[in-house]
RNA sequence: GCUCGCAUAGCUCAGCUGGAUAGAGUGUCGGCCUCCGAAGCCGAAGGUCCCAGGUUCGAAUCCUGGUGCGAGCACCA
């Protein structure tokens, strides 16, 4: 519609009633909030008025002759300070229904250009099973890399083992005492080492795997060994956790294989040549000290060249990495792989983390690859109206499977995506179980369920769909919506921002929800008209249409569209 | 103290990257099932879009400065 409203102005330009050469990248072509003023409005005449040297309603005026005399144009009013109101005929809104329904890809888009694009999501360390804290990276990272999929971009999904810092050699320990313990050796879980119970059938196989060789035996002889053991069994058990969720990743790297292979020392060197790391001494933190403060000279990387407030270290004063060094190595290494753009899904205690890794791969990427970190905030479980609390110290903590084992996967994963990433979202775990109209899933569900119902029905009476015939505002309320998708669509994805396919889902199921009881008043706009084959063949359209993009929709959010309620 | 995020109806939140009279849900009040599934729909009431400036035809949206809340802030990842 936008293309005939720039030729419309091309016109004009060529009949000399505004100036050559206008920037019309301004202009927009959209529908209005509010319906009452059309199907379309532009905003063309007020963005050129001013460029053009003449009053924004001649400007429209002109636009509005134009554009009446376009076909599917009903009509062009102009209103308000010179907006230009179009009415549609309705039988562009029919051909539009019918595309939807034949076109299953509708809403797909090649925005992306095949642009290769690297989302890292989870990343949970591998210490233990998944709790409901990682849920919401898990689903938001999988919804944005489907969003992404969705709009032409080359996505690969991935996860980052952070199998080589001091946390799995405390899992080691921890799993060493369950060894012990499954020994019938007397345990004690000392502070700084991991109580769950999760880990006492590791003890145990463990104890299978290698019998009575590292009882009373000094860390040394086994400490390498239990790490590679435990750590593999947590990432079975994370592995399961983020299957049972419908999360698929393409790729986990581990980063203990960036140790001793050079590839840390490669990324740094690459700094180095830039002149942006050195040795030198932090200034000590404003505002409170900590009580063990004390300069110490460090190997830094000079990250306030790119952006960052202070420089950071990379190199303890031990001459050891810190864990920022092996993050840059594997983001050093994703830039290598070719990715055109970086995405890290991070909860939001990363916050402070997210300015030197930009930093990092603008300078790793000579500014070429951008990195956009997604936070995550907080997800406030509650119960019976009360809050969960939970406590890692007692290791008493909800897990994924505590969440997808009560509510289901479906209703878990839309639920987290009901919030913008960046704002603490509520999981009321009773209203989540209800299923009831207070829980947005079952809504598009039964959307989704009703067409279903409809189409059984239709298939028992033999009525195929045939050409769409609109004519109510409730129709064209809905097939409206529809066409609203392919653009919400390439908004979402251009802004990483998949709550807003949850929002429009939400949107679609209830004008769609709204068209089903007006037929209860008006038999007219059912779409099973009683003994007229035609006539309802002309009505199986629209819904097929609202079927096609709730599922295309909730397949984004990686959420199944319901075939019937029970 | 610094950094980042948030602030919109009684409550929980959307708001299409600057458009017209700011929208949903929930709660309150009032209606709708001999009917393709009422797990639903329709209507009423409810607003200083935190405050103050600025940018322009036009601001909830962008900029500056405040206020409040949250998260983070040197050899932990």
């Amino acid at each position: 519609m936008r293309d005939r409203v720039l030729a419309a102005l091309a016109d004009l330009e060529a009949a000399g009633e505004i100036p050559a050469g206008l920037d019309t990248s301004n202009v927009s072509v959209e529908p209005p909030r509010d319906p009452a003023h059309g199907d379309m409005a532009t905003n063309a005449a007020m963005v050129l008025a001013k460029p053009a040297g003449r009053k924004p309603r001649d400007i429209a005026d002109a636009l509005a002759r134009r554009l009446d005399s376009v076909p599917e144009v009903d009509s062009a009013t102009v209103a308000g300070p010179g907006f230009l109101n179009l009415r549609l005929a309705p039988s562009l809104w029919a051909g539009l229904v019918e595309h939807v329904r034949a076109e299953k890809a509708f809403g797909r888009s090649e925005i992306g250009g095949g642009e290769r694009v690297n989302v890292e999501y989870v990343s949970a360390n591998p210490t233990g099973p998944l709790h409901v804290g990682h849920v919401r990276g898990a689903v938001f990272g999988d919804a944005l890399a489907s969003l992404l999929d969705f709009t032409g971009h080359a996505v690969t999904r991935e996860y980052y083992i952070n199998d080589g810092g001091a946390q799995v050699d405390v899992l080691a320990r921890s799993v060493y005492l369950r060894y012990l313990q499954a020994h019938g050796r007397e345990v004690e879980f000392a502070d700084g080492t991991y109580p769950g119970d999760y880990l006492i059938a590791v003890g145990e196989s463990l104890k299978d795997e290698v019998g009575e060789a590292y009882v009373d035996q000094p860390e040394d002889v086994w400490l390498e060994k239990v790490r590679v053991f435990a750590t593999d069994a947590m990432m079975d058990l994370i592995r399961e956790d983020l299957r049972i969720l419908g999360v698929k990743m393409d790729m986990f790297y581990s980063e203990k294989s960036l140790y001793g292979t050079g590839r840390i020392e490669t990324a740094i060197e690459r700094l180095r040549a830039q002149d942006l790391i050195y040795k030198g001494t932090l200034e000590p933190p404003k505002g409170k000290l900590p009580s063990d403060w004390e300069p110490r000279e460090q190997t830094l990387f000079r990250s306030t060249e790119h952006g960052d407030d202070v420089d950071r270290p990379i190199m303890k004063s031990d001459g050891s990495w810190t864990y920022f060094a092996p993050d840059i190595a594997y983001h050093y290494d994703k830039i290598d792989r070719g990715f055109d753009q970086l995405i890290d899904v991070l909860g939001a205690d990363h916050g402070g983390y997210v300015k030197r890794m930009k930093a990092a791969v603008s300078a790793l990427s000579n500014a070429r690859v951008p990195l956009d970190v997604k936070l995550c905030q907080l997800v406030k479980l509650t119960k019976d109206g009360q809050p969960f609390r939970m406590g890692k110290r007692t290791g008493n903590f909800i897990t994924l499977r505590d969440v997808v084992d009560q509510v289901g996967p479906d209703v878990t994963r839309f639920m987290m995506l009901t919030r913008k990433n960046d704002a603490p979202l509520d999981f009321d775990f009773d209203k989540a179980v209800e299923q009831s109209k207070d829980n947005p899933v079952f809504y598009v569900q039964y959307a989704h369920a009703r067409v279903r119902s409809v189409m059984r029905k239709a298939a028992d009476l033999g009525v195929e769909p045939g050409a769409p015939n609109l004519a109510d505002p409730a129709e064209i309320d809905v097939a409206r919506k529809l066409a609203e998708w392919p653009r919400l669509v390439e908004i979402a994805a251009r802004a990483h921002e998949p709550h807003r396919v949850a929002f429009y889902l939400y949107d679609l199921a209830q004008s769609f929800h709204a068209l089903w009881n007006r037929g209860n008043d008006d038999a007219s706009l059912r779409f099973l008209q009683e003994g007229d084959a035609q006539a309802t063949a002309g009505k199986l359209s629209l819904p097929l249409a609202v079927a096609v993009v709730i599922s295309s929709g909730l397949g984004i959010l990686g959420v199944t569209p319901a075939e019937e309620m029970r």
